[in-house]
DNA sequence: GTCTATAGGTTGATAGAC
DNA sequence: GTCTATCAACCTATAGAC
């Protein structure tokens, strides 16, 4: 016995099982991450992947067909967002978990989006992908905004505020907050997240 | 007498004075913004430019600092943000005015960020010169929070608000409206930017 | 400063064996 | 499905005349 299971399952030579495909992708939104849109080309992702420049064209005919594999797989998986899946005890509690759930979101859509803006053609497919999708800041916005009326409804939150606005600003906090250091490499001089949610709370306050 | 001035100028062929080098900066932004940043060649801005190739590596060097030259041309003339040139009579129209001025930098400016972070080695040199030039929210984010502030000990603005708070709240907003559309070419759901003020305001209220 | 011509290196993509 | 060639196109950059 040597812990060698028999190969019955066919060829498996040199690597791991992992799938071609797989490594592939993973490899292209390494790539695009570190080196940019416009420094992929199909050499690099497939040395990084670990397999021959004609497996990434066998699997997805040609450079415009790998990125937009990238892009929508890295967008898709996301939008499962819900009021359920963050729902605490307090108000509070469950705002500041939403908008945690969105900045981890964002920090891998984020650099998706941008990557796509750095090819005309990628970003009108980017773009018309996502207008198919009805993907949008609106759905955070309405989740949060619902859940603030709800509240407001049965009296925790002031009735006097908009609660579209409130969500809105959450979601665009969200926003500010990823997107900065990526485009600055740096974040002062921007509130904390705690005052940020100090002066939220005073708003809904009753 | 035709109106044609007599050529004591030197040799004008062609086109009209306009200097290459400005041209070549002007295609530049022009492809950039058109088919992004992996599909611009030194060779289309030469095209658009009118001017041969060769004038580009003249100028610039090489591609790196053609786009190094674009991106600091691009990013240095904004900075130029004062509550001065934006003051009304009242609170509400100075914000407005504020976050019209912050928009309309965005507009420009957030293209060549973009752009700048499809291609690593631009990302991290114009990181280094924001970093270099103290660029970035922050300053916004004071301008105003002064502004509040001031208005804060005037009287004119309730005082158990953060002025930071707020002001960051309409640079964030700013941010998000300017991204919003080139990110995704659409932009449903958002509130108005009267509905934004309008809770603004409600904060500030006495 | 601007042009033409061209060199030299990459890159995306294909063909065919295994 | 994966690999090893191999190509044709393209792109950056340089040299030298005007």
């Amino acid at each position: 016995m040597d812990g060698v299971q028999p190969m019955t399952t066919g060829p498996r030579r040199g690597r791991p099982p992992a799938g071609g495909r797989e490594q592939i992708l993973k490899a292209s939104l390494e790539v695009l991450r570190e080196r940019g849109i416009a420094r992929l080309t199909t050499r690099e992702v497939a040395e990084r992947a670990g397999v021959s420049e004609g497996s990434v064209f066998y699997h997805f005919g040609d450079r415009f067909g790998l990125l937009r594999a990238v892009f929508e797989g890295s967008l898709t998986p996301l939008l499962k967002l819900s009021v359920a899946g963050v729902a605490a005890a307090d108000v509070r509690t469950t705002l500041e978990n939403f908008s945690d759930a969105v900045q981890g979101f964002l920090a891998t859509g984020l650099d998706v989006l941008l990557a796509a803006h750095g090819d005309a053609e990628l970003r009108e497919g980017t773009a018309a992908f996502l207008a198919e999708q009805d993907y949008g800041p609106h759905r955070g916005i309405r989740i949060i905004g619902d859940y603030l009326a709800t509240q407001q409804a049965a009296g925790s939150v002031r009735a006097d505020v908009d609660p579209r606005v409130v969500a809105y600003l959450i979601v665009s906090d969200a926003l500010s907050r990823t997107m900065q250091p990526k485009l600055l490499a740096h974040a002062k001089g921007v509130p904390t997240r705690k005052a940020f949610f100090d002066s939220i709370m005073a708003m809904l306050s009753t």
